[in-house]
DNA sequence: GACCCGTTTTGATTCATATCAAGCACCCCG
DNA sequence: CGGGGTGCTTGATATGAATCAAAACGGGTC
């Protein structure tokens, strides 16, 4: 049995049973951050009644793939995904990292399929939301709906954030990723200093438009500047004042 | 009197009055594109009525600016404008541009404030939907409020491909635009081959994150493959499969 | 017609990042 | 314990587009 497998049995002792069971919305600890409204207990009954909870999915497995017919929208429970478009010649763009408590698939909406495919970068878990049910629970409640369309357009102003970040140099766009990241994971109730990154210097290369080697490169610098340590994948922020500044400057 | 203002009032020669009287959805011949799908007359006399056409934007006026309220959704009609972000240096960074038919500033549900300005490109009337009205008819119209989701998750997705974009080289993303552009006159019934570009090579640049020079090289280039003719803003695609095949390549 | 200002074109040079090429570290597995 | 895979680091070189610079063009104004 390899290192992962064990890992995930430690967090979820129930793989390979339903995962219904236990686990509501009235009482998830993350459902702020899927559905972050009030709800009358009427209405959360209705919502937690339309979300299935799936079995955990290990490292490259996919939650979909570009093409799907989009039937559910997913809400990241735990670990962390990226999601990705399939260049002509094969290869991948990944166009965002999921952490827990953000809305996965959203952007099916336009073509009913998926235009991305989603892998699982560790061991996670997600709630699907059926589609039908979805759209028809919005019809009723008025702050879903709303906070359906706040979700899709916050996406598409992360990806013009994304977008801009382009035009800068390397050093400025892996340090915006960074506070990033810590900011997603502060807001989660997790340091924001002191992190493990979900995906490899590949992953984050591809994500930024740049390569592995730059990656790499950068973060060699960025430790001899004392802006943080780094080893593997364990990430410790030591001035983020500056590295923020490096961003804007 | 300037030409830009007699050409205004040539086309629009109840500029200064209001525009409510003698235009109506039911009429309106680009109604498929802002709102494609069936609607009871009922219905649609209910659009209708939450729609105010404003009077026409010129070259250079802004519809909004960001941070500015979002009080409304708009429905271009006629014209061009572009979107964009401003950097902190106060520079701008175009996101979009917007030809008759498409939507703006749904990307103002995520915080109830446009994160981008939008400018006309030339000469450009709009139609302005009420939000809070959008949102109670999308509470009643079905057929609506999944329009909304489309539109936004389309917008997404036009924003990945645009990213996607970024790791091809200026010829290819060059390509890439042209076509867009040439494809999108296309569904609005104009030539697909001969059009007037309503944008400077600077705002193509800026757009695709190259700089003036290489925008006007690059046309050179493609002028001097036989690919297209172009005399200022006035272009003619001679080649459009070749062009694509840059696109691919 | 002379001048001006913004846009476009063209050329010479520079620079950031990709590419190519090794070597290293870690982990799994036999 | 040794072999092989994968991901990471480091170095040398190449290159595409930016930058700097200047000239050409067009339209608008006086």
């Amino acid at each position: 049995m390899d290192f992962l497998t064990l890992i995930r049995m430690e967090n979820h002792p129930r793989a390979g049973r339903t995962f219904e069971a236990h686990v509501h919305c009235q009482s998830c600890s993350i459902r702020k951050l899927c559905f972050p409204f009030s709800l009358g207990d009427d209405e959360i009954v209705r919502l937690d009644n339309i979300i299935k909870r799936n079995r955990p999915l290990q490292r490259h497995e996919h939650l979909f793939r570009a093409g799907d017919r989009m039937q559910h929208v997913y809400a990241l429970r735990s670990g962390s995904l990226k999601c990705y478009l399939l260049n002509a010649d094969g290869s991948e763009q990944i166009t965002g990292f999921y952490l827990p408590g953000e809305l996965i698939g959203l952007d099916g909406f336009g073509t009913g399929t998926y235009p991305t495919c989603a892998a699982a970068l560790e061991t996670t878990l997600v709630c699907a939301v059926s589609l039908t049910q979805l759209e028809e629970l919005a019809g009723t409640i008025p702050h879903l709906r709303k906070h359906l369309l706040r979700a899709l357009s916050r996406e598409i102003h992360d990806e013009q954030e994304h977008f801009t970040h382009n035009r800068e140099t390397a050093e400025q766009r892996l340090a915006a990723f960074l506070l990033n990241l810590s900011a997603r994971y502060a807001r989660r109730g997790l340091s924001a200093t002191d992190f493990i990154l979900p995906m490899s210097r590949g992953e984050i290369g591809n994500y930024l438009s740049l390569t592995t080697e730059t990656i790499s490169r950068l973060f060699t610098r960025y430790r001899q500047q004392g802006l943080l340590n780094i080893d593997g994948r364990e990430i410790h922020l030591l001035n983020p004042a500056a590295l923020c500044h490096l961003g804007v400057a």
